[in-house]
DNA sequence: GACTTTTATATGTCTGACAATTGATTTTGA
DNA sequence: TCAAAATCAATTGTCAGACATATAAAAGTC
């Protein structure tokens, strides 16, 4: 629709392209088998090499994978939720790694998402959305934990939180954004007193979902949001004494 | 981390698993100039259209891009929110379009993501944000629209809705997300009634927005959600009935 | 009939070459 | 001397052909 008029880029580019487009009308449906890389070269008049390149940036994208041997060739993807979480950790980390985002923008954004979900996780979570909840919250108030191991828990506490929404298309997005934050969580220095109120506020959250109260969990959210936020801006001070 | 012991996949796949991580790691930093291909193929041992390939992996995901030349080669790309973007919205577009995800789901997500940053909206949105809401209001009241026109319209318009948020990450991970629903929302036929009542709805939502008050915005968008879930039954049921 | 061997087909990889591009260098001309 | 033009060198883009390797199906063997 955009570019079938202007070939822009290489022949691999453009043949890459051909095919994606080709995979999103649905002409070529999942678990197809696309022609050999043979045949692909004849039809688009080029050389083997050049088909592979395109072939490769497609698998790149898990638009296709291929299988060697006999029956082997390019099969159309059915791409799986992990296969989709993984680019968008990596793409979504990139960005906010080369795009100067401070610790404040992305701990605002985290938390709007995660509020997002606590109306329908509040009704639907599981007893094991509940106990996951308490087992990083247990794991997060043992003494001797890293900075890194408590980012990782508060991950999958808040990770719990999303999934309890029971919504696939939500966890995705949501499960996504906030572990790409990750990365930039992890400047943040988690003293012991600071980690007991943390532990505390998850706690609250926990119990505010067991009661299936939503109100309740936002709070607590909002109240950690701007705890969160107040760690950062002592980190940021200490580097600006410096 | 994950996968330093476990060498998988083909020799392109491995060279470009790490030279990507090289990039997040950050030892590779924006703008920095990868060896040529013959230097990297001494290097890894391999040869050169082997490197092209791994080279080709990762310019499909936009971490490097390559320039022909004297000085050319393969730099490091600063990733731009456009780009991102555009992954996203692909693979997003095709996560949904094969995972049988229904449109109540789709609906549910994208209305909660929404309701994220009506807050955050009402305080910041500026002058120029509630211009693109009336603006796309309008378009969506004129007769004759097809109902894709009208649905790339309201994502226009809640798209105004989420940049109002000032907020980079949320407008990336938002506006990306509900893109990637709109060929779901597509299946829905818009009466000229039904329209009316959206756009009414669009219009609570800017005076909302406009009188900085959340509670509004968010009272009005769970209800055009209730609406729109309305809207996809009665397709359905009339698919069924055939 | 069950197991083994062969074979055909496909991707994965290598070698070597040439074309195209582009900045840098050298030459030329006034 | 300086500027324009020609040349050069480095690098990616593309090609052709070959061999290695994996794999399922076919053929052969007991």
């Amino acid at each position: 629709m955009k570019n079938s008029s202007t070939p822009q880029g290489d022949l691999s580019a453009q043949i890459a392209a051909s095919i994606r487009d080709a995979i999103i009308a649905g002409d070529l449906i999942v678990d197809a088998r696309l022609p050999s890389e043979a045949e692909l070269a004849e039809q688009f008049k080029v050389s083997r090499p050049t088909v592979r390149e395109a072939l490769k940036r497609l698998a790149a994208q898990a638009l296709i994978r291929t299988q060697r041997g006999a029956t082997g060739g390019a099969f159309v993807n059915h791409l799986k939720y992990p296969d989709a979480y993984a680019q968008q950790i990596t793409t979504s980390t990139l960005l906010l790694s080369m795009n100067e985002v401070s610790i404040a923008t992305a701990c605002e954004a985290r938390f709007a998402l995660e509020r997002a979900c606590t109306r329908l996780s509040a009704e639907r979570r599981s007893a094991d959305h509940l106990a996951t909840m308490r087992a990083e919250m247990f794991r997060q108030s043992q003494p001797g934990l890293s900075d890194e191991a408590f980012c990782a828990s508060d991950v999958a506490f808040h990770r719990a939180l999303v999934d309890g929404a029971q919504n696939p298309v939500m966890s995705y997005q949501l499960a996504g954004a906030v572990e790409a934050m990750q990365p930039l969580m992890n400047m943040i220095t988690f003293t012991a007193r600071s980690r007991e109120k943390i532990v505390a506020l998850h706690g609250q959250i926990a119990d505010a979902l067991e009661a299936q109260n939503a109100a309740d969990a936002d709070a607590a959210l909002t109240e950690l949001e701007a705890y969160t936020i107040s760690l950062a801006r002592d980190v940021l001070d200490a580097h600006a004494r410096r």
